[in-house]
DNA sequence: CTGAATCCCTGCCGATACTG
DNA sequence: CAGTATCGGCAGGGATTCAG
């Protein structure tokens, strides 16, 4: 009715009444929650990093909350660990393809946002997040 | 590099190194922060509610939250109230044009996690937060 | 009918210190 | 270099009660 121009034909399911983790769009905000996450994540898109690069990368995220992002990614299916043998040890953190599909989505939130805020302020917002290069 | 699909254009605002309230993303996360959140706004996409007509369609959700979200959504800029006058007191609960704009994000997101739900378990996930019919 | 106020409990996240 | 362990403060959110 409204006429959104995408398009999820009829969904079969669509009709529930709480905030199952089935739900697709809770298991992508899951795998977004928290705070930092968004941002780990546009880090990594621009490349794999190893974890002292994503400590600089991100100087204010405590070593407790990094970690608890990185696995909670991993959970999710996000971020693949590559460790590699040897001293010191080496580790890498990159994006699965699934990780990668995020990148679409950081998009839609950046719109909205961006949207939402240039039409409140009518100023440009100075910030962090934006998905693509 | 990577190479995304979608095009944000060299963006200048996308060099910060922490989680600021200005960023478009994290105004639009805000928007939909919390539980219940999407479940409202996937309600309201529907057509425009009263209060009451919001707890019958989400049984558990309680008062406090669900006046908390029309309030917080409010704020955002995604649901406006529509007061009547006369007796006893109707109140309509519609979303403003930036929020019907959240439509293709909650398409974003549901596609994610259907994806991503689908490639791990093979199965179908019945849930609930889709956003168009 | 449409909410707001209160209470309490849980879980997040930040800081610090410590290990392989 | 790459993390884990522990603790404390604070905000989120559920149930109940009260108000316009």
């Amino acid at each position: 009715m409204v006429g959104h121009p995408a398009g999820l034909p009829d969904d079969p399911r669509a009709n529930v009444t709480a905030p199952t983790p089935a739900c697709p769009v809770e298991i992508t905000l899951a795998a977004l929650h928290g705070r930092w996450t968004t941002l780990v994540v546009r880090e990594l898109l621009r490349g794999d990093r190893s974890y002292s690069e994503l400590r600089l990368a991100l100087p204010m995220l405590s070593d407790k909350v990094l970690s608890d992002r990185l696995a909670q990614l991993g959970e999710a299916g996000v971020v693949e660990r590559d460790r590699r043998p040897g001293w010191p040890p080496r580790v890498r953190y990159a994006l699965t393809p699934s990780g990668h599909r995020l990148g679409p989505v950081l998009q839609a939130l950046w719109d909205w946002g961006a949207e939402a805020s240039t039409r409140d302020t009518g100023a440009e917002s100075s910030c962090a997040t934006s998905p693509l290069r």
